[in-house]
DNA sequence: AGAGGTTATATAGCATGCGATCTTTTTCCA
DNA sequence: TGGAAAAAGATCGCATGCTATATAACCTCT
């Protein structure tokens, strides 16, 4: 690929997907995939929780949540069940089986993280994450605007 | 999303989706989508070429290129013809229509550039786009020693 | 020439994403 | 309170990605 056509978007939908298969390739040892993270990671946190809230947490849309949580629960890392307040909700919560894999996934990630940073010197990496993270903020403002 | 979780995979992948639904609604109206973006541009500088050539531009697996070259050849994007040299090979061009594209294509493309990198100080921006080149290129040799 | 390895595509199977819609419940106000 | 608006999920349809595997066409070396 010509230096001239690595276009932002280019540039980083490839570190993504690179990212992604790396980090798949570790959590596979586990049972787990990259895109399980968010949901196990938000529940390790505050359970039950929504799909609605779920999906907003991880800044996903409310069909592909509903996927991924289809998926999980049909492979027993996540359970359903009805919020008595409210008939619409459906409330998540791990099971215990994932509950125990908890230690083992944030090492996982923490490895990959390790590697991607470990490209960059040291002083520049917390810049470039908050680089990363203000660039992300503002195309999600840029995004809800448009509509 | 709580600060702490956000993983540079995370962050990336969260970025990358973005950019992209940014992109797709801007190449909407000249119908192309970001898929297309690697190999339009890769058939610009260069025709015709193979499917094997165009997925090691674009560092994207076989299968998935051929599935793209599909929808694009049903959609009228590119063609493909059979290489008289190698009975193996499929040689692809742009059809007519889409070179006639090609300049709304960049213009496009350049706005969401601009869009994203405008999220950065303006001294910041050079540097922050070479380090994430760094770090793909880093991910990219991890992955293919790992296997 | 023919066996055996290499290469270029094709296919299957599945995970993740998105937008657009439909249904069921809740809410809320006239 | 009744009927409209809002909220939460469920589904459809499709694009993109990946891995694993199959097939067909070359190439090489004996």
């Amino acid at each position: 690929m010509a230096d001239d056509d690595l276009s932002m978007g280019y540039l980083v939908h490839w570190a993504g997907r690179l990212l992604r298969r790396l980090a798949d390739r570790k959590l596979k040892a586990i049972g787990l995939t990259s895109g399980h993270l968010p949901v196990v990671n938000a529940l390790a946190q505050a359970e039950p929780m929504s799909q609605k809230a779920l999906a907003e947490w991880a800044s996903i849309e409310q069909p592909t949540m509903a996927a991924t949580l289809a998926r999980m629960e049909r492979d027993g890392i996540v359970e359903r069940r009805p919020d008595a307040r409210d008939r619409r909700v459906a409330l998540f919560s791990l099971t215990a089986a994932t509950r125990g894999k908890i230690g083992a996934l944030r090492m996982a990630v923490e490895e990959v993280n390790q590697e991607a940073l470990s490209a960059l010197p040291a002083d520049q990496r917390a810049t470039f994450r908050h680089q990363l993270e203000t660039m992300a903020r503002a195309m999600e403002k840029r995004l809800g605007e448009e509509l």
